[in-house]
DNA sequence: TAGTGGTCTAGACCACTAC
DNA sequence: TAGTGGTCTAGACCACTAT
């Protein structure tokens, strides 16, 4: 056992994140199972506690392994490819169940009110004017993947709380009951960090990076209808658009 | 000072920290200042370096603050808005130079080999047919912003390397030498981390998020010509794409 | 050379999970 | 109750930066 740090020139959490990965990969450890205990590992390298557990931090951060106070660490699932073609007829609940999940949504809170002056910009609508405001929770097989939340303009969709309660998918909402499709006009890209509220909804550390997606979609006829700000987890989702 | 840990709740490092990035949202420490050391610090708050230690930590993975060695933790600069238009006439340099910032461009490396399968299928290249691979790093005043991996097939581009050696733009290249001009076909988005080489090149800590975007475009004639993989770095930069 | 952050040892208590 | 990860104390050496 060393005592105190070497020459360097290693870095023992990398060289022992390194190995854990290479096992992983390997199949030493399969998706969803679980490490030995951090005891276990100091043992096995004959290092301290606290660089085996930066070495960990680093899979956990990497989003290679998951950590459960009281349980152990976890090998987690692969990424999600979810290729999200946001055109007439493709919508959430269809990608997720082409990946052989179970898609869920959870509305989280929905309002009536005057938005922003960025997304009532986007959404062309003049002083004062409300919007709807809905706040979404996206799953696969019951596993939060994004949270989304929506504006679209009030004048548009009378009535609408009517059809929300039972939320299955927004675009099928609008498609029905109101003869809406829609289509892309522009999107922002970004990865950033969940804050504490969305670390909490999507049962994540707050180290794991999100895929943060703004987007405007118009309607058939030209009329921007609808500003969303999508957060996807980072480890489990891919998204992809085609123009 | 505590001598263990209490009765939790709290979290000391959170406090902390929600303590020190109040201070730099009110402006006592301002973009690209100092913050006090470490030992200050632990001073100041009558905690244990490694709390004070994981309470930075927390703010340089959000992209508050970075980390330099022997110098101290500095406030960062706020991200780059880049309205990432790739249509005729729009490219990296311009989008640099409208935000006020001297762009630049660096190839890492450049050779002429058979591409992986799936570049090679997006690219519609026969079996065993070889394309050009630039691996870019692109600049603002200087600061990295994002590493290129690009594709394009061998056929169309004879004498490549002759005009790469002056590298500025690589559409303007395209665009004198070849009469060739760029569209968007499909890309894929993805919020990840940077493996060693990466984080060395673009200068970042490893647990720096990245936004991952691969792209495939088209020329005039509907031909596909590039297959291009960009990593940015997401605590300076938002792409935005338009449809 | 002094000061800063980066890494590590050794050992403790807290909180959650399973039995 | 035992085992696991989460947090923290106290102190050490290493590597980089400025002087």
């Amino acid at each position: 056992m060393k005592r105190y740090a070497e020459p360097k020139e290693e870095i023992t959490r990398h060289v022992i994140a390194d190995i854990l990965q290479s096992e992983i990969d390997g199949g030493m450890y399969m998706v969803g199972e679980k490490l030995p205990s951090e005891a276990e590992l100091c043992r096995r390298f004959q290092e301290n506690r606290y660089t085996v557990r930066q070495a960990l931090d680093l899979l956990v951060t990497t989003g290679i392994i998951r950590a459960h106070q009281g349980k152990g660490h976890y090998v987690c699932e692969k990424p999600l490819d979810i290729s999200y073609t946001i055109t007439p007829g493709m919508r959430f609940s269809d990608v997720i169940s082409r990946l052989g999940c179970q898609p869920g949504a959870q509305v989280l809170k929905q309002d009536v009110l005057i938005p922003p002056p960025q997304v009532a910009h986007h959404l062309l609508l003049v002083e004062g004017e409300q919007a709807y405001r809905l706040e979404i929770l996206r799953l696969a097989d019951n596993v939060p993947l994004s949270i989304n939340v929506t504006w679209l303009p009030e004048r548009h969709f009378p009535d609408f709380f009517m059809h929300t309660s039972s939320f299955y998918s927004l675009y099928g909402l609008l498609d029905e009951h109101y003869g809406i499709r829609l289509q892309r006009i522009w999107s922002a890209f970004q990865a950033t960090f969940p804050n504490a509220q969305e670390a909490k909804f999507l049962n994540i550390p707050p180290n794991t990076n999100l895929l943060h997606i703004e987007s405007l979609m118009r309607d058939q006829h030209g009329r921007p209808i609808e500003f969303t700000s999508a957060k996807y987890r980072g480890d489990l989702c891919k998204v992809s658009i085609y123009c």
